[in-house]
DNA sequence: GCGCTGAAGAAAACCGGTTTTCTAGGAGGC
DNA sequence: GCCTCCTAGAAAACCGGTTTTCTTCAGCGC
C-alpha cells in the first residue's frame, strides 16, 4: 500500500527537522559544526581523551552557543547515570535555621552545576517514602540529611550505600558529619554571661534526641566545668516558642535561682523572653536570655536578643562540597566548622 | 579473533542482568511477568488503548509489586516530554510566608504524583537565569511564579509560552493568577479596628510594585471608604522588621494623629511593635497594631500581635492544581481564594 | 612501495523508558 | 471454506544524550 511512502516521508520529515523548531538538540549542534553528535559530546563535556583540532573544537562551542544549546537533562541523566541534584532533608521549613541552611546549599551546588530538590520531613513516614522513590528513581545523585535523629527510619534501609552527609545534626560513627563546632558556641555563650558575673546559669535545650542539640548541651556542661562550676540545670522542649516558653517555667519553677540562661535556639529565646516576661522575670533585670543563633528578628524582640551568631549558609555550602566530593569518590571525613561564632551584644543580657 | 565470543558473552551476561543487581528495570518486570516492555509499560500507566486480559494486568502489577519496580525518572522525562517536576519561585525562603506557600505546594504536588523544585530569587539576575536553564533543560514541566513584579526580567523572555502561574502576586491581565482574597482580608482587620473605636486608621504597606501589598493597600482603602471615612494614610516599607519599623516612625512624625494601624506583613509588624514601643507610644495603648497573615510567633511577641490569618497552604496547595490544570491543557483563569480569613485577637489592639 | 602508527573524527551501541505499528490466532458472517 | 474483524500482545522506533569502538588518512621509517 502507501506505508513505504508515508514512512520515508516521516523519515524526511524528521530528519529535515529544522532547528528552529525549540530547543537546539545535541545533533543540531553537531550539524551545525559540522561534526557527529559524539564529538560535538565530548567537546561540549570536555572528555580529554577527545583528539581534535583546535579549530574543530572551536566551531562546535559557536555552534553550541549560537544555538543556545542547552542539553535536556534527563537524555543527559539517563545515558551517564547522573541526575545532576541533590536533595536535602530538612525538619521543618518554616524555621529560619533551615532556610539558612538551604540557602547556602543552594548557591554552593549551583556554582557547582548541580540542583537542589528540599524534601520537608512533615508527615514523619511519607517522607521516607518520597527520600527512597527519589533515590530510586534517579532524580537525585546524592542526599544532604538534616533530620538526622538516631533510630530515624531512613537508616534501617538500604541507604546506606547511597551517597550521603548528615548536614547540622551529626550521626556518631558515620565520619559524614557536616557540623558547626557547637562547643566552642556554647562556650561563648557561657563566657558571655560569666563575664556579666551571672554564677547560675542554665540551659534550655533542645529535643533530647536531636544531636546538635545535644552537642549544645555537652559544650555548655564541658565550658561550666572549665571554669569550675560543676555541672548546671538543663531543661528540654521542643523546638517553638511554645517549647521554650514551657521549659522557661518549669525551669524557673525548679529553680528559681537561676539568673543566666543559654537558649538552644531562636525560635525557642522568643517563647523564654515571653515566659519570662509573663512570670514576672523580664530580661535582662528579672533573666538574662542569650541564644544559640542568630537573625534579624532578634533585634527587634523585646528586649533586643542577645545572640551567638552561626554561619548557616556555610554550613550548607560545606556540605555541598563534602558530599559533591563524596559523588568523586573521596570519602572526606567529618567537617566542623568552627572559628565562625561570635557573641552579637544586645539588650537580652546584662549584668547581675 | 575472541571478538565474537566476547560479544556473544557480553550480550548473554546482559540478557540475563538478575534483577537482584540494583534497580528494576522496566524490561526485569516485562521478563518477570511474560510480556513485553510495551505491555508492561502500558499496565503500568493505564493505558485505556491497550487491550490485555485482566490475568495479564495482573502479573504485570504483582511483578512490578515483587521487584519493587520505579521508573527511572531521566528515561521517563525523555520518552514521554514529561519531567514530573513543577519550579516553585520564591523571593525570599526565611520569610515563613514563602515556605507555607512552598509547603502547601510541596504536599499537593506529591500527592498528584509531581515533584517541586525551589529557587529563591536571591541575586536578581541569575534566578533569571537558573529558571531558564531549568525550562530548557526540561527538569520541569511548569512554573509557580510567587516573585511577579511589574517589569520583571521574566517577562522578557520567550517563556511566555512555558506553562506557568503567578502564585500570591497577581499579575493582571495574565489570567494565571492565585492569589488570596486580600480585599476580603484587609476588610476585616479594618473592621476589626473600627469596631474596637478607632476612626483615625492606617496603613504600613509592602513595597510599591509588589501586587500583592498593593492589593492589601487598596483593601483598606475600599473598606475605609465602605464606611465613610475617606482616603486613609498610607506609608510604605520594605517586607522586613526594619522596613516596619521604619515605615512607622515616618507614619508616626507625619500623623501622630493615627490610633491604629493595619500592617502589611508579620515580619514588618515585629519592626512596627518595635518602633512604637522605642517611640512611645507602645502597643495598644500607644497603637493597635493588627497584622495581615499570622504564625506561631504572633502569639509570643510583646504584646501578642492580633492578626488576619490566612490559609498560605492552600495558596501552594491551589496554585499546584491550576498548574496541573494548565498542563493538562485547561486555562483555568484567576483563582481567588476567599473566605478563609479570620482575625485572630489579641493584645495588640485594644479599644481607644 | 609498503606496512605501521597516531591523529581526528565517524559510527554505533546503549541508557530505560513511551508510543506507534505490526502480527498471530480465534470468532463470526456469508 | 474463506474473508474480515477483533483481541491480545509482540516488535520496533524513538526520545536525546554518553561512551565505546571503528575507520580514514597522513606521515613516517625502511
Amino acid at each position: 500500500m502507501v506505508d513505504d511512502r508515508q514512512g520515508a516521508g516521516a523519515d524526511r520529515l524528521r530528519a529535515n527537522d529544522s532547528p528552529a523548531g525549540l530547543r537546539a538538540r545535541l545533533s543540531d549542534v553537531a550539524a551545525e559544526a559540522n561534526v557527529t553528535k559524539s564529538v560535538a559530546s565530548r567537546v561540549l563535556n570536555q572528555d580529554p581523551t577527545l583528539k581534535v583540532r583546535e579549530e574543530t573544537r572551536a566551531r562546535v562551542a559557536q555552534a553550541a552557543e549560537r544555538l543556545g544549546y542547552q542539553p535536556h537533562s534527563g537524555a543527559r541523566a539517563l545515558a551517564s547515570g547522573e541526575a545532576g541534584a541533590l536533595a536535602l532533608l530538612l525538619p521543618d521549613l518554616s524555621n529560619p535555621v533551615f532556610s539558612r541552611i538551604l540557602r547556602g546549599a543552594f548557591v554552593r551546588a549551583l556554582a557547582r552545576h548541580y540542583m537542589v530538590v528540599v524534601v520537608e520531613e512533615d508527615p514523619g513516614v511519607e517522607a521516607t517514602e518520597q527520600v527512597t522513590d527519589l533515590v530510586r528513581s534517579g532524580r537525585v545523585d546524592g542526599l544532604l540529611i538534616g533530620t538526622a535523629r538516631p533510630g530515624h527510619p531512613l537508616f534501617e534501609r538500604d541507604l546506606a550505600a547511597f551517597p550521603h552527609v548528615f548536614v547540622n545534626r551529626p550521626v556518631a560513627g558515620s565520619h559524614r558529619n557536616v557540623y558547626l563546632d557547637f562547643r566552642e558556641a556554647s562556650a561563648l555563650a557561657v563566657e558571655h554571661l560569666l563575664s556579666l558575673g551571672h554564677r547560675r546559669l542554665a540551659h534550655i535545650a533542645g529535643p533530647v534526641d536531636v544531636t546538635s542539640a545535644h552537642e549544645r548541651e555537652k559544650g555548655y556542661q564541658a565550658a561550666l566545668a572549665s571554669h569550675g562550676l560543676g555541672r548546671g540545670p538543663v531543661v528540654h522542649g521542643t523546638f517553638d516558642e511554645e517549647g521554650g516558653a514551657e521549659a522557661t517555667s518549669r525551669l524557673l519553677r525548679r529553680h528559681p535561682e537561676v539568673t543566666g540562661v543559654y537558649v538552644s535556639s531562636l525560635t525557642q529565646a522568643v517563647g523564654v523572653l515571653h515566659a519570662a516576661r509573663a512570670l514576672g522575670r523580664p530580661a535582662p533585670g528579672g533573666l538574662s536570655v542569650i541564644s544559640f543563633d542568630d537573625s534579624p528578628l532578634a533585634r527587634y524582640l523585646d528586649p533586643p536578643l542577645t545572640c551567638v551568631s552561626t554561619s548557616l549558609e556555610e554550613l550548607g555550602e560545606r556540605a555541598v562540597d563534602a558530599l559533591i566530593s563524596q559523588l568523586e569518590g573521596q570519602l572526606v571525613g567529618d567537617v566542623v566548622i568552627s572559628g565562625q561564632s561570635n557573641v552579637v551584644r544586645r539588650q537580652s543580657t546584662a549584668p547581675v
